[in-house]
This record gives C-alpha cells, sequence and structure tokens, in this order.
DNA sequence: TAGAGGATTGAT
DNA sequence: TCAATCCTCTAC
C-alpha cells in the first residue's frame, strides 16, 4: 500500500526519515518494476547548513523542496550521481529525506542489468548506486509520490532498537551542523553503504 | 560568462 | 588515495 500525502506532510522530517525504514521504494521505468527495502535514510531541513535550501533559499535545482511533501527530488552529485530524495513537510517549508541504501527485493536481475556489477552487495548500497539500479534519474525530479512511476509503500516492520542514529555522511562544509546525529539506518544490514 | 566545487563511486 | 565528470551557484 502507498504511503499517504499526509505521511509526508508532517512538520518532522527526522521522524519520518526513521519511519522510512523498513518502507519499500518502487519504481516502474519504460513498464518495468524494481523495488527495495529502505535501510539507510538521512534528514535535511532548510534550518541548517547541510541542505540545500539552507535558510529558505531557493534555486532552480532545489525548487522542487520547497513544494508539499510527497514529492520525490532528484539531483545530480559530482557530476555523474543521481540521488534521490523524498520531500516533506507542507509548501514552502523545505526539508527532504535523503535515500542512502536500500535492500534489493523485486526485479533483481533488472538491477543486475542497469548496475552491470559481479557482486549483488553493490547493487544498491549507496545513494548514487540505487538510483542505478532503480534507474531513476533527473528526469524524475519532482515526481508526485502518488502517481505509478516511483512510490512507496508499507514494508517490513522495523523495532526501535534496530534503528542505529549516526552523524550524515559527505557535509563536511556545514560545520556543527555536520555533527547533527540525522542519519539512520538498521544495525547489521549488510546494504547500508558503509564508510 | 567564467570558475570552483560538490549529500559519490570504484579502481589503484 | 584519487580521478571521473558536469551541473549549479557565485562573483566578476
Amino acid at each position: 500500500m502507498k504511503l499517504t500525502k499526509s505521511f509526508y506532510e508532517r512538520s518532522n522530517v527526522v521522524t519520518i526519515a526513521k519511519e522510512l525504514l523498513g518502507k519499500q521504494l518502487v519504481s516502474k521505468v519504460d513498464g518495468k518494476i524494481s523495488a527495495g527495502i529502505i535501510v539507510e535514510t538521512e534528514a535535511y531541513s532548510w534550518k541548517e547548513r547541510g541542505c540545500h535550501a539552507f535558510g529558505g533559499k531557493k534555486t532552480n535545482r532545489n525548487e522542487v523542496m520547497f513544494a508539499a511533501g510527497g514529492c520525490g527530488y532528484v539531483y545530480l552529485c559530482y557530476g555523474m550521481y543521481n540521488l534521490f530524495n523524498v520531500v516533506t513537510n507542507t509548501k514552502d517549508k523545505a526539508e527532504a529525506v535523503l535515500i542512502r541504501a536500500i535492500e534489493p527485493r523485486v526485479g533483481i536481475e533488472l538491477m543486475r542489468e542497469r548496475r552491470k556489477s559481479k557482486h549483488d552487495r553493490h547493487l544498491t548500497s549507496g545513494p548514487g548506486k540505487l538510483t542505478q539500479a532503480l534507474s531513476i534519474t533527473r528526469k524524475h525530479n519532482g515526481t508526485w509520490l502518488q502517481d505509478d512511476d516511483i512510490w512507496i509503500e508499507t514494508g517490513d516492520t522495523v523495532a526501535r532498537k534496530q534503528i542505529v542514529t549516526a552523524k550524515r555522511i559527505g557535509i563536511d562544509y556545514a560545520g556543527e551542523d555536520a555533527d547533527l546525529p540525522w542519519r539512520f539506518y538498521l544495525r547489521d544490514n549488510v546494504w547500508v553503504s558503509k564508510k
């Protein structure tokens, strides 16, 4: 069952990031379905420097973050990798959850083709990898998660004690905000990206 | 309009 | 440890 708009429109992005663990991310591209369980997320808010929309600054790139919760925000990182975020909160309150890793469940053969990687372990264990495996690109920026292109549905039940809290990755430039414990992942899950 | 740098990855 | 690689933003 797809998550409803009211799930995304809540005001606490950190809570949403935690609750997304165990949910299933699904993509349907060219009529082909592939999906996996979300095992790692990070929260971002306009209130802190790690966020593209820090201070409420709107640009062409991050415009989608200012839409109401329930949109996909896809952008290019390092000129090579598409990163997939879920926009949360209400209109003009720019917050989002970065999906950093998933555990493959549906269309694994499809993912192998798209990734061209011999080791399944590397299929979706990182933000740039999972978008490749699910064939998510910048064309999906602004995609409505109630539609039939990309969506998130209920998946596994996650016990509170399975959730590990940590600092976010790769945002050293954010100063003290880089220390915010806004990264969440499932304990002992092999699909979590490692550092 | 030019130039610097980034929410990464995989190979060395 | 480092290069690949190109879009985005800032400053001139």
